[in-house]
DNA sequence: TATGAAAGTTGCTCCTT
DNA sequence: AAGGAGCAACTTTCATA
């Protein structure tokens, strides 16, 4: 699918306010509402982006973040992923070149749920070969407003 | 600021769907309209969650995606943070505790702006010891929904 | 919690390319 | 055809009581 610039204004409009609305956006780029709600129904049906909400895992109770570097036998990252895949703490699974087959990235209420599931729920899964936790003890940005 | 179910309920809601209107997030958790938009304008005012949209990296031509861990010199953390703060490309960045001092999370258009990136921008910061550049090859699962 | 005016959304048709 | 504009019925929002 091709964006053209009317596209990418709409996107960075809604990335500074989700809750922008068709008219507010159409006003700001000069276009009928209709055509903003007609390109992003066309956007959304190829999965260009989708309206999400980014809860504070802090105040939710999440005070423990954690980014785990996997080092995984060959021919093991996709089994490996499917399994760590159901866990809700489990926000990311990416397949890495680099120190690390796999990198997860993981929210936990405290520490000690952290410690659980690094030595019973990651131990328990086949073609780990080690694991590199890193505890998140100050964040500087987490932004997802990449569009120009 | 204290979170009772009935928020929970609603965040739940949100976090599958970003343009969930007050009137139907009511209809599902069976309270008022009113109670809804004062639970969410309280949770806003206090942090809580923020409406955003995700864009798809890939869709609008960030086809690189890398996890670099930095080992920086004692008392430089905020300092490279604060240098790495305006760049676009990065949308995440922390310090942590294990191997990495600071992590961060870029995308970028091809291989090459990614090496430009991390030879020339980072480079030049001072503080920073050593560099590990991991690259994505594939993606497992990325998730913002972490509310029960 | 209820009400109603104002604003926003949706599906339709028509027009232009 | 495909995309943008315009219209009218409907839904949602939000201040006020």
């Amino acid at each position: 699918m091709e964006l053209d610039r009317t596209d990418f204004r709409i996107l960075s409009l809604l990335q500074d306010n989700g809750k922008c609305s068709y008219s507010e956006i159409a006003r700001n780029i000069h276009v009928s509402e209709g055509t903003v709600r007609g390109r992003i129904k066309k956007m959304l049906s190829h999965d260009v982006f989708e309206f999400i909400i980014h809860t504070n895992p802090n105040k939710i109770g999440y005070h423990v973040q954690a980014i785990i570097g996997l080092e995984a036998k060959v021919g093991y990252h996709d089994e490996i992923a499917s399994q760590l895949q159901p866990y809700r703490a489990v926000r990311f699974i990416g397949a890495f070149s680099g120190k690390h087959d796999l990198i997860i990235q993981a929210y936990f209420r405290n520490n000690e749920e952290l410690v659980t599931f690094v030595d019973q729920q990651l131990s328990e899964i086949e073609g780990i070969i080690s694991v590199d936790v890193n505890v998140e003890l100050k964040q500087y940005k987490d932004t997802f407003s990449y569009v120009d």
